[in-house]
RNA sequence: CGGGGUAUGGCGCAGCCCGGCUAGCGCACCUGCUUUGGGAGCAGGGGGUCGCAGGUUCGAAUCCUGCUACCCCGACCA
């Protein structure tokens, strides 16, 4: 399984690529930029879906869903937006096929052809506001706090398993407020939560911050996002909320009369993660002996291995396996019993360990007799022999542990690859040889920020939300007036 | 859309340059015996329209023409 698996030094992209096909998370479909997720990377997904759809409804959401097509005319309401996605659109035109005539098969039916083309959701601003003209009309319909669980699909040029397929999953909020202020607070909220669950779930340090005009998602005014570090130096944008304005509720006249009896357009956000995250999780953790998965988010959190020659033997470490996956169960402990008896130990070690399972029971006949099991930690790739007096709460504070350390491990590698940089020579050195975020002054226009991209390919992954304005600088690139610093990074 | 690569049992590949007899190897699979604390060993066995369509030839996986699909690198993007 991990035999002939590359190194992250030696390719990182096959690294990675290997990795979710190894692993059993993805693999390509037949469909060119698509992929089909397997069950145990899907289990993943679902793990980080429950957790974020938990804090959700917490924060006071609920779910519906919205259709996947969309009117072409619907597009082309709110200007930016229609800009920003027109060129990844796919586009259903007809609604029959039918037997060619040749006998060639089947062909499209030119005689079913749509009256008005449908858009495939790139994503649902536009459908979702239509909708919601129908049901504002007062102060007392608001807010409207939805979140959608839907796929969607923006037909890019080009595709990664996880991190850019043509189509993918994620979980889309749209709300609408009666003021301006409810709507930034709101868009700052889910930025808080998904904050929040990069870092207790995943293990995963974020930056926070505001995205520049250029970055800025199209049709907002203002586009929150987190931003992590991967490792190989570039960044990942792992998260975005937006604060909408009054852009869609103009665009789509959802208008509503305030206590004031004043009639006044509706504020909007949006926020979304995706199963890009997958990548991110991936490539925040992982290494050269494949998966390593946070406890949090393991669909197995332990994995329970016996080992034995006879029958005999094998009748007594399996009766302890079950017994020891009964009592960590009882706990809320996630537990696989391989007992497969078509595999020999050593491949199931391999395996799992592969599979980036954060914790592995092994029982043999030596272990029934001393009242031990041998643990090994995925994180560490460390292992020990423990007593099995007292293994439930080993185990606990073992997942609690593993959990800490990958998490402080992330934020170490982040912080050795953040850079602070003072001129243009010493960024590009950095940029090159190191990588990472780097921290230097901008001078605020789009034209710098254009410029830096075209020699470097660096982009400003955001401007932080603690953006100290106390340490003004000069531009690294144009030496003009700087406020503060922003992070700059090759980005995914 | 540009550049590169690939297409041969389920998977990974060799064979192609220089055409030839039954298309081969590893893994996986099936049967049996021995094994089992880090990817088991031996023996036997099953499985392939060589991406598609033409062409050259006595004969094509191999040469020629055209097509298609996917992957990788770039431009575009979450």
């Amino acid at each position: 399984m991990a035999k002939n698996f590359v190194s992250r030094e030696e390719n990182y992209s096959q690294w990675y690529n290997d990795l979710v096909i190894k692993a059993d998370l993805a693999e390509y479909s037949a469909v060119r930029g698509s992929m089909v997720i397997k069950p145990y990377g899907y289990a993943i997904w679902e793990m980080m879906q429950a957790a974020l759809d938990k804090k959700f409804k917490e924060t006071g959401h609920v779910n519906a869903y919205f259709p996947l097509f969309i009117p072409k005319s619907f597009f082309s309401k709110e200007a930016k937006h229609v800009e920003g996605f027109a060129k990844e659109c796919a586009v259903v035109t007809h609604y029959r096929l039918k037997n060619d005539e040749n006998g060639k098969g089947i062909v499209v039916d030119p005689d079913a052809k749509l009256e008005e083309e449908l858009i495939v959701r790139p994503t649902s601003e536009t459908i979702i506001w239509d909708t919601y003209r129908k049901w504002v009309q007062s102060w007392r319909d608001l807010p409207i706090l939805i979140n959608q669980w839907a796929n969607v699909v923006r037909w890019e040029m080009r595709t990664r398993l996880f991190l850019r397929t043509a189509e993918f999953l994620w979980q889309e909020g749209h709300t609408a407020h009666a003021t301006k202020q409810e709507a930034e607070v709101e868009a700052k909220k889910m930025l808080g939560v998904y904050t929040d669950f990069a870092k207790n779930f995943m293990a995963m340090p974020v930056i926070q911050g505001v995205k520049t005009e250029n970055e800025r998602f199209a049709g907002a005014i203002e586009t929150y996002c987190i931003e992590a570090l991967m490792q190989d130096g570039k960044a990942l944008q792992a998260g975005t909320s937006h604060f909408l304005g009054q852009n869609f509720a103009k665009a789509f006249d959802v208008k509503f009369l305030s206590k004031e009896n004043k009639l006044e357009y509706v504020w909007a956000t949006s926020w979304g993660v995706s199963t890009r995250l997958m990548g991110a999780l991936i490539m925040t953790h992982s290494d050269d002996s494949g998966l390593v998965l946070p406890p949090k988010l393991a669909p197995f959190q332990v994995v329970i291995i016996p080992i034995y020659r006879k029958e005999e033997e094998r009748l007594a470490v399996i009766a302890k396996g079950n017994q020891i996956k009964e009592e960590l169960e009882k706990l809320g402990i996630r537990v696989k019993h391989d007992d497969r008896d078509t595999q020999k130990p050593g491949y199931k070690f391999a395996e799992w360990e592969f599979k980036g399972v954060p914790l592995r029971i092994a029982i043999g006949p030596r272990d029934l007799k001393n009242n031990t099991v041998e643990l090994a930690r995925r994180d560490t790739l460390s292992k020990s022999f423990t007593p099995m007096d007292g293994l439930n709460d080993t185990v606990v504070n073992l997942l609690d542990e593993i959990q800490n350390n990958l998490y402080n491990k992330a934020i170490d590698f982040r912080s050795e690859h953040t850079t602070e940089v003072n001129n243009w020579q010493e960024f590009k050195e950095v940029l090159e040889n190191k990588g990472g975020f780097i921290l230097a002054h901008w001078d605020g226009s789009s034209e710098t920020e254009d410029k830096i991209k075209e020699e470097t390919k660096a982009t400003i992954r955001s401007i932080p939300l603690d953006y100290d304005e106390s340490e003004e600088g000069k531009c690294v690139y144009s030496g003009k007036p700087s406020k503060g610093r922003v992070v700059f990074a090759k980005a995914y």
